[in-house]
DNA sequence: CCGCTTCTCTACCAATTGGTAGAGAGTGCT
DNA sequence: AGCACTCTCTACCAATTGGTAGAGAAGCGG
């Protein structure tokens, strides 16, 4: 009755959430298998080797990134209104599957090879949206900036808001559902004032 | 001549680098010990262990940290500018002590019970700051908006700019000092129009 | 010179790591 | 039936891990 998973997908699938929340080089093959109820040589059957996992996952999880940008980027909103779309896809993204947003911090530690990887996957998506935003000044939509710097701080605001749970315990904010909904909203309001068109003089 | 460093100094800065660039997991005491020109057990003479040495590099990078902020929170400043001169000091951080930050990075990690370690430290200099912008939204000097959720806006926000070398490769920010700079100049930019009162109507 | 403390060393160790070799079970094709 | 292919298993292995035990050098107060 209940739709067997191929074991290749829950590989995939139980890799990225222990990536993405404790690390790579904290998850050791024989702990995925044990979670897997499996043996680690099931796993690099399927894998050659630790690392070849990871490579699949990051691309499985760049795969995911770029899919809901570009379905959300589709809809062709303008200005500040598909800022804010964006926005709350990925904060979406945050709270169903909290460890695809780790797994982008855990890749882009200094000097990682996998950095690169995750790079070549996302740049087009980059690029559309650095395209996007420069459009969209020129029209007058967005408050005129460095469109590349702009990315980066929006990149930074949202993935830390949405994934920085330690850091909100420590402001005594509660990483509830409620509580996540609640910041998503003050962000969006951040993000408005600071992208609003300085009204015509 | 050279004035020489405790071994115990030694140990904590190459231990706080290593842990802030490569985390935890990925740097053994072999490894710490063979890059100060030592053995391990010279290590595990002066901590008892490896995770009692994590805590002591916690405790010091809080140390740290908080001292940059107290120091520069102490000046008086009001409104925006109080806001730019900490993004600047945090810029400068970023620059000449690039694994400070990252270990934050590090010890945010879901579950990490480093963090409450750093919670602890932090927690009134973050009190300070949230009563800060709390006084100066009072004032009309800051717009208003929940000064928590602000402060963890803008934690990501610096932090994230800061540190997050490999995204800005992928984006095509070269990450020289110049091109640093360039951005902490827009950075401030976004804030200031996040953070400007709206004009009295 | 002696004994005490401070510090770094050599010599080990049990557990865990990623990875290899190959047996064997199941399925489907002929 | 027989064969090939797919998949997961048991059995190992060498290297690395964090950690223990204790020797020995160096300095110091008596």
């Amino acid at each position: 009755m209940a739709v067997e998973v191929p074991t290749r997908e829950r590989i995939l699938e139980a890799a990225l959430r222990a990536y993405g929340t404790d690390g790579f080089a904290a998850t050791s093959l024989d702990a995925l298998a044990e979670q897997l109820g499996v043996r680690k040589q099931t796993i690099l059957y399927w894998f050659p080797s630790k690392q070849a996992l990871f490579d699949a996952v990051v691309d499985e999880a760049a795969a995911d990134l770029v899919e809901v940008f570009e379905t959300e980027a589709s809809k062709g909103l303008r200005g500040i209104n598909q800022v804010e779309a964006i926005v709350r896809h990925v904060f979406r993204l945050a709270v169903r599957r909290p460890e695809l947003l780790g797994l982008v911090r855990e890749v882009t530690r200094p000097g990682s090879a996998a950095a690169a990887r995750l790079g070549d996957h996302v740049a087009p998506t980059f690029d559309r949206a650095r395209d996007f935003l420069q459009r969209e000044m020129d029209a007058g939509r967005l408050r005129r900036s460095d469109p590349s710097m702009l990315l980066l701080s929006l990149y930074s605001t949202v993935v830390g808001v949405a994934t920085e749970l330690e850091v909100q315990r420590a402001l005594g904010l509660s990483p509830s559902l409620r509580a996540t909904v609640g910041r998503r909203q003050e962000l969006i309001r951040f993000l408005r004032a600071a992208l609003a068109p300085e009204p015509t003089v």
